[in-house]
DNA sequence: AGCACTGTTACGCAGCGTGACTGTCG
DNA sequence: GCGACAGTCACGCTGCGTAACAGTGC
């Protein structure tokens, strides 16, 4: 467990790096939407947490979305981005399957009497 | 172009369906949330657009979410579908690509001699 | 002692749901 | 002429950003 040295930065930076009132920051952490670490009952906002908070001020300035939004589109972006990844694993196992279907055909047609225990096809859900 | 004959309700019916003020129905189409098609001047509802209202509901009542919350998590729903039918659609592609592989080489073993053009492997972009 | 943090409380503005009112159509 | 629609306006409640205040530690 190294010592993660990202930037860190206390309120009073974050609050004018980002144009916010400092109490707006207290009320995010209160409402869950961060969790600065503490360092002496001081919080200090580490890279993602600043960016969390860049993209939670442009919801609620920029687009006027509530707090009780912000959640929601928060997490359904964590979602997304979660089913992309998984999407993109599954697609990579997809091929490596094939790739072993390949090779077991061309054993089997190099060494026709020895069986080649039978690799199952892929299936994807019918449209 | 058939006459697609869903059920279809007048305002006053789709308010006392969903518990939900009249006036509000008409903001919703106000604000673009929702397209009820028009007989004579009087609103029309159709199905879809309830099951719409339905949602919306859901987000603002239940969840508290903002008119300007709602419009961002309905289009990102959208878009997560679309997101979702073009990586399943993608990942049929795939299937059929590795098919015609397959068939190929088994056509290349048959005869040796006649070279078939070789097919592209798929790719998948690395983790 | 002074400055920047901590937390709590209070104020004000804006969004939005709803009620009231008037007009039109069948 | 009554009932349900249409639209517009105004009120009130709530959420949320901000300001003010007192307490604590370097």
């Amino acid at each position: 467990m190294g010592k993660k040295q990202t930037a860190v930065y206390m309120i009073s930076v974050v609050s004018e790096m980002l144009g916010v009132h400092p109490q707006t920051l207290r009320l995010y952490e209160r409402e869950g939407f961060v969790h600065p670490s503490r360092r002496a009952g001081v919080r200090m906002y580490s890279e993602d947490d600043v960016e969390r908070i860049r993209a939670i001020i442009n919801l609620t300035r920029d687009m006027g979305v509530n707090l009780a939004g912000v959640e929601v589109i928060l997490s359904m972006r964590e979602k997304m981005q979660r089913l992309q990844d998984e999407m993109e694993q599954m697609m990579f196992g997809m091929r490596e399957e094939f790739m072993r279907e390949l090779s077991r055909r061309e054993d089997e047609a190099k060494h026709p009497l020895a069986k080649v225990p039978e690799g199952k096809v892929v299936k994807v859900r019918g449209k």
